[in-house]
DNA sequence: CAGAAAAATGAACGTCGTTCAGACCACTCG
DNA sequence: CGAGTGGTCTGAACGACGTTCATTTTTCTG
């Protein structure tokens, strides 16, 4: 047991890992610069590469770590809510937690691997562990989706969610305006379930799906 | 008129773009090299600097060119189509376009300028064109929304729909196998004209609009 | 405590976008 | 026509960057 190097490898990497999300929440992924990181974490600009393969890898675990952040406020949103509710608190609490930490999110997305190729399994895993929290909801709706269909369903509509609000944060382009990002959000949820349904009692313009509306399969 | 100069700097300026084109295109954005380019076109490293302000303008008349060849794409796709299979059309053909020019297009959305500023507004106008596209079909099949809300909405589609593709693309994450893209595509603008058009008589499953379908508000 | 192994250091390296002083060239006007 | 003028071209030089590495320092082991 060699407690006292891993202990002072794992918090050099905990630093790191903090220094790097800091600026990066500061000045977006292309302000990150080592020797900021080095300094800000209190090592020398070496460092780094001792506790990391490189800046890449670095990137890498605040990425995760910002996953799993958003992880903890999706599975909130989802909390007590079911069917056509559950899925509309998760794409405004998506879109809310983009918001506030929009360089963060940001760099989720914005970020490449040096040599073009895929991020690791580990990083990967925890993408997919989102779509768990979409899964359910979108079965309830979607009752004649099988195990299939239904996992490329998810990946449908958090794409389309995703997009809608990436090209709302990014002000430029075509981008819907920051205030009527949450309506349009929700009035595509509406139409995602009551297009499903093929026919709400209630219409399918606006608001239409209550909080408490119960998923049309149980 | 200064017609010598003149000629000779637009031709430099083309081909320069033309090279920087061909760059992206085989390498992505990220492997873009302003010693590359400038010896692809034939001119020294400092001449790109005498024909574009730096680097990032020169990306972005390349963009404005890539978003010229997908609006006549997409123009293509909506001739005589309507409603939703103007829709659809325009999607798959989104869709192909990003697929088929795989690079250029990432550099249209990945692009950032060095500053973190806005993009200019004559190539923000080159992507709004594009809403256009989208705006007398969905006009079409939402005859409830008035101007204001129209183009809400279809930037609101145009996002998702650049979501589901854009995540499908770049292989990492939680996109779409790249076979499986169409078809969803093709369910969600089923979900979006069977949905607004609240209970369409073919059910809303799959292939619910013909590429001859009227529009419902005519 | 001595020897070995790991980690920390920061100067140095290679690459990048950009700049700039000087050479060059096209145009103007006497 | 020919000298002056001002834009353009050139490539060496510059500063910033990520990464490496020889060296020093720290930590573990026997």
């Amino acid at each position: 047991m060699a407690t006292r190097r891993e202990t002072r490898r794992e918090a050099l990497r905990a630093n790191l890992i903090e220094a790097a999300a800091r600026r990066i929440a500061e000045g977006g992924l292309a302000a990150l610069r080592a020797r900021d990181v080095a300094s800000d974490a209190g090592c020398a600009l070496g460092g780094i590469y001792t506790a990391f393969k490189d800046l890449d890898d670095l990137v890498l675990h605040v990425n995760a770590r910002t996953l799993e952040r958003m992880g903890d406020r999706l599975a909130e949103a989802a909390r007590n809510r079911r069917g056509g509710a559950a899925l509309k608190a998760l794409a405004t609490g998506y879109a809310r937690f983009a918001r506030q930490n929009r360089n963060l999110w940001d760099a989720l997305f914005d970020h490449r691997m040096a040599d073009g190729g895929p991020s690791p399994d580990w990083l990967l895993s925890g993408h997919l562990a989102l779509l768990e929290y979409l899964t359910a909801p979108l079965a309830a709706i979607h009752p004649e989706l099988s195990g299939k269909a239904l996992q490329l369903r998810a990946r449908s509509y958090f794409a389309a969610v995703h997009g809608m609000v990436s090209m709302s944060l990014q002000r430029r382009y075509l981008g819907l305006p920051e205030d009527a990002l949450e309506p349009e959000l929700e009035a595509f949820v509406d139409v995602v379930a009551g297009g499903a349904r093929r026919g709400a009692r209630r219409g399918a313009r606006r608001g239409a799906l209550g909080d408490r509306t119960r998923p049309a399969g149980t």
